[in-house]
DNA sequence: CGCAGAATTGATACATCTCAAGCTGGGTGG
DNA sequence: CCACCCAGCTTGAGATGTATCAATTCTGCG
């Protein structure tokens, strides 16, 4: 907590040319002059792994782009039961334009920055910049393929399809962002605790638990520790996930 | 089949002034100049109940809107498991600027009725045309928080709470449509199968009987053969579906 | 009439959940 | 420095919800 507090004290300042996330964000279209205008309205905040940044039905008076770490978005029945809806990486939105309240729980995963505009500039800046309204419409419509793949996942999947299928995409992720010489030999760690998971996948964490260990046990992954994941074979995990072959990566 | 290619051929012709989806669909905000450009590059052609509108991966050179009917949008393992991951109604929009292949099976469940743009001619309006694109985000928004919304079904609900989810949501729906008193006494026809509802919630087609059959049972729904639903009590339906209290319907 | 697609119902199998016990590793306080 | 503690994780045994396989029934239609 007081960490927590510490470090949004200290607020970061960037320049926007040199942000991680300039070429994927929803400002990436925008020229000079634009970022300029956007570098008057933005200020940072950070979060702890853990913490919570909103609660739904909060009102939000602010949009942001993750800057680096992870976050989840989460929907809770009146009973507890919760669901993952959406996992933020860096570059992905938060908030939606024309909307004052939060619609999902927002928690920080990992340690998280985030790059926030107050909802009101940033709306009035949307009107007269179409560049970022036409990078937000095609980030929202790359989040609306991934719901939709994940609504496969849960309404047909098995525990084991889903699991190799998370172990997948943050297989994929990984490799993805460290733009490094594939070989057939990844190796990576899992950002997610096994109750995540299981709000990911519909599935809870003791069959989360029982399916990586039998995915570890008929070599498809191997574990040092519980969180460090190699993959000896990337097909062979592709198939476990009931995916046609590609699914991305190399197209 | 030749019904079908009949009908297609006959072209219906409409002002869009006239049309009954003028201020829901993509060109809900568009001025008369802007309608009578699009009124260029328009055609509409029909499908019958039944009928594949695309198949996934298959080229696809047009957008499009439902005008009339209903149609899905279904992704398919290659073992057969099936998961519709969208429902199409009026003002729905098909297709995605920006790419030219089919990501999903598109099929009509009613006969159905597509106002279609050639996606060239379409995308340059688009980029002309802040209005139209603004209004797609807006409904792509609204799209991606009724698959997340689909995904707290998918991964955490019961059966019988997936069942009641559905009838909820298509009452709803009729409810708006004929926008007539309501009353405590909801009656509409379910457009799906049995099928088409497994596909659906993620369920087997028998399931989705029983669990109908049940609800009948319990008096939560009455039906008029088995297609045609009454609800006597809206609330306990909803409790039944495992949502919060109001869901939209009244706010 | 009788057929075909749609739906219902039954019996059984099986995947996942639930409840419960124990393990592991890293941090903390005595 | 050790013992303890605790969150995160693993594993087991039994319960349960849904799938599967199979047999009828219903309904509309040629």
């Amino acid at each position: 907590m007081s960490k927590a507090s510490i470090i949004s004290d200290n607020l970061v300042s960037q320049e926007c040319g040199d942000c991680p996330i300039r070429h994927r964000a929803v400002c990436a279209r925008c020229e000079q002059d634009e970022l300029d205008r956007l570098e008057e309205i933005k200020y940072y905040r950070t979060f702890e792994a853990g913490q919570t940044v909103i609660w739904s039905g909060d009102r939000m008076d602010f949009v942001a782009s993750v800057v680096t770490g992870i976050a989840s978005l989460t929907q809770t029945m009146e009973d507890g039961r919760r669901q993952m809806v959406g996992l933020l990486l860096p570059s992905d939105f938060i908030g939606r334009p024309g909307r004052n309240t939060a619609a999902y729980d927002v928690t920080a995963i990992t340690d998280v920055v985030m790059c926030c505009f107050r909802k009101k500039p940033f709306e009035e800046m949307m009107l007269r910049t179409p560049r970022i309204s036409q990078r937000l419409l095609e980030m929202t419509l790359d989040e609306l393929d991934a719901a939709r793949e994940w609504m496969l996942l849960l309404g047909r999947k098995t525990a084991r399809e889903k699991i190799a299928s998370l172990i997948a995409i943050i297989a994929r992720r990984d490799a993805e962002l460290r733009l490094r010489s594939a070989g057939n030999d990844l190796t990576f760690e899992l950002p997610l605790t096994r109750e995540a998971m299981a709000d990911y996948l519909g599935l809870t964490l003791e069959t989360v638990s029982r399916q990586i260990s039998a995915l570890k046990r008929d070599g498809i992954i191997l574990l040092e520790g519980k969180r460090q994941v190699t993959i000896p074979d990337f097909d062979r995990l592709i198939e476990e996930a009931g995916d046609d072959a590609d699914g991305g990566l190399l197209s």
